[in-house]
DNA sequence: CTGAAAGCGCTTACAG
DNA sequence: CTGAAAGCGCTTACAG
């Protein structure tokens, strides 16, 4: 109590002239035993209830804790119990992909630990190696979450090696050990094909991300454009397959030249941020609408399309959930600690078409 | 050297079999000591620099150190030093506004603590109140970011009672006592519509964001908004102001009613990262090219233009800049420490508008 | 130039 | 049901 009034009776002149900050008297777990006439470990026992304590004793800590505003330590924490509270967040910013669309897996990932008790070290490196590395040896985190993980993500070797268990989102072609969170982009592939094929359209059009992203690791993107060829070549369909570039202007004419290249194209697949984006306008410009005279599908969040009012009926990215199940698996994985092992997930989830009406029969042949 | 052996000796059975994974022996600066034949408060001070040590028993302990793979533990070394190299960034996410614009904010921070050597944790609950004392009174970090900062932000109670010093990105309406980067928004209108006086237009409509956005606090709108209405009154000029709504379908419909409603108007000045979004398409349809038939001018961030093919010129929201500026004079307030005051700065940027070429004299009257 | 010791603020066996 | 003590892995006055 004593401390108590001392704590607002102080005024620091740390700072500019008239701002009040409370002088920075620490009030430990010491203080809170002290003032509960108990012993330290017994206020500890009475905050963390890893033991029984009987309950006038538990109700003066509480109180003294109260009093004093007592929080615990987080590093004193963290060394007396091995346990940080705090999950790695490794972000992977690449030149040619679709930086905003980040954001959601971002979120997700962050809220998804909070609402575990974990809070979130944001690591936005281009040495993504580097940094795993570092705040894995100096034990600042208590486990990973990878984003955008490559198809040989070279993040991987490191990850294995860590104390500390991870999960990634993106599917590499080693998962071994690890757990992994991903679109199904296989399914996606085909739903994409079989829900145009179901209106009757014969021919299609896929634009999938830069042979960039390829290159870099992006697996996703061929994984979808494969499946959906494949599913094209069992219905007897005619799919064109096309890489995009993965901004203005290029994505604007390249999708001119594509559609100029095959006018009976009814279908258009979409597997590209950025030709998304683009494509209301180069409609508009062609004069064309959708669905009369083009039905089309995209992939791509739903919170993207909201932000960037995109019209297309699409297939929900699910980044938001992505991030989630990844932090939670993770948790369920430091929680249950390094002894008990428990089987490796690789979740794919499956995908759905956010309907937003832009897909029809195609119009008689002219 | 033999612990080092042993460290790639095992083979950990904690996850799936053949996958190998380093058994979990800490290392610790005692162990680097006794490898070194010193003592541990030496090998401290031979890594840390804080006294000199004889170049020999300096070369021993790096040579240990490298031999055994030691890490300082970030968490006994912020419960000694009370200092935690953590920097805490608190963000907020409202409705009405654009979401994908936070992150250039958020990478500017990150990366510009990596600079500094510190990390960043990353908050995004809704109760930005609870998180800053949360993360303050568990000592979990050693300074703040806030970012998306009200005029009268609840969070700042908080932080100018917090030990821990903050900067803040936005402007509110009392910055004492707390260092405050911002986009100099008055200074903004101002040059959006010298822009457009200068080729000579004399009718103007500015579209600002929502007044959603306005009512929860984000003063920028009216600073904006009320400096080019003032600008504009100085130089006899007509500003037709409207708020227009922060998603499709709502700001395509009052793009369209607003133009409508003004047909004599030459210049248009965006406020509103939607509107722009938006805005080609609602160009195309009503058939109005720019510059020759319609002189734009944006405010958004040069990373948003890119990534969403925004063919305007447009004030930069310097987002990258800003969380850069922030993070850098706060690092620098932490290490002077509590003691050595100095004086806050407000910071605003000089707005400079990125030329796109969407803006000519306009046409002559029909 | 170096060492032995205390201390940071917690938790957790070990005793009773 | 509770207390005294050791320990987590560092740093840093205090001595020499």
């Amino acid at each position: 109590m004593g401390r108590c009034l001392l704590w607002n009776r102080y005024e620091s002149n740390r700072f500019a002239k008239g701002v009040e900050r409370e002088i920075d008297i620490v009030v430990t777990i010491g203080d809170v035993a002290k003032a509960a006439g108990v012993s330290r470990s017994t206020a500890s026992y009475a905050l963390t209830g890893k033991r029984t304590i009987s309950e006038p004793v538990k109700q003066r800590v509480l109180e003294a804790v109260a009093d004093l505003g007592y929080t615990p330590n987080a590093g004193a924490r963290a060394l007396a119990t091995s346990q940080t509270m705090v999950i790695g967040l490794l972000a992977r910013f690449l030149e040619d992909e679709f930086a905003p669309a980040m954001l959601q897996y971002v979120l997700g990932v962050t809220q998804g630990a909070r609402e575990l008790g974990y809070d979130t070290l944001l690591v936005s490196e281009e040495d993504g190696v580097h940094a795993l590395a570092r705040l894995s040896s100096s034990r600042m985190v208590d486990g990973f979450v990878l984003l955008n993980v490559a198809e040989h993500d070279d993040r991987l070797p490191v990850l294995r090696a860590a104390p500390q268990p991870g999960s990634l989102v993106g599917l590499p072609a080693d998962s071994a050990g690890i757990d992994v969170f991903d679109l199904d982009f296989v399914a996606s592939g085909r739903l994409m094909v079989d829900s145009l094929y179901d209106l009757g359209h014969r021919e299609l059009m896929l634009v999938s991300q830069s042979e960039d992203v390829v290159a870099r690791g992006g697996a996703y993107v061929w994984r979808l454009a494969d499946a959906a060829q494949a599913r094209a070549r069992e219905l007897g369909l005619t799919l064109h397959h096309y890489y995009g570039s993965s901004s203005q202007p290029g994505i604007g004419t390249d999708l001119n030249a594509y559609l100029d290249a095959h006018p009976a194209v009814t279908g258009l697949l979409v597997n590209n941020e950025a030709a998304a984006a683009a494509l209301p306008s180069v409609l508009t410009e062609r004069g064309l609408r959708s669905p009369d005279d083009l039905s089309v599908v995209g992939r791509y969040s739903n919170d993207f399309a909201r932000a960037f009012s995109l019209p297309f009926s699409a297939i929900d990215a699910a980044a938001d959930e992505l991030g989630r199940r990844a932090v939670r698996q993770l948790v369920a994985r430091i929680q249950r600690g390094p002894d008990e092992s428990a089987p490796n997930v690789v979740d794919l989830i499956a995908p759905t078409i956010h309907d937003r009406g832009s897909t029809a029969p195609p119009k008689s042949r002219p």
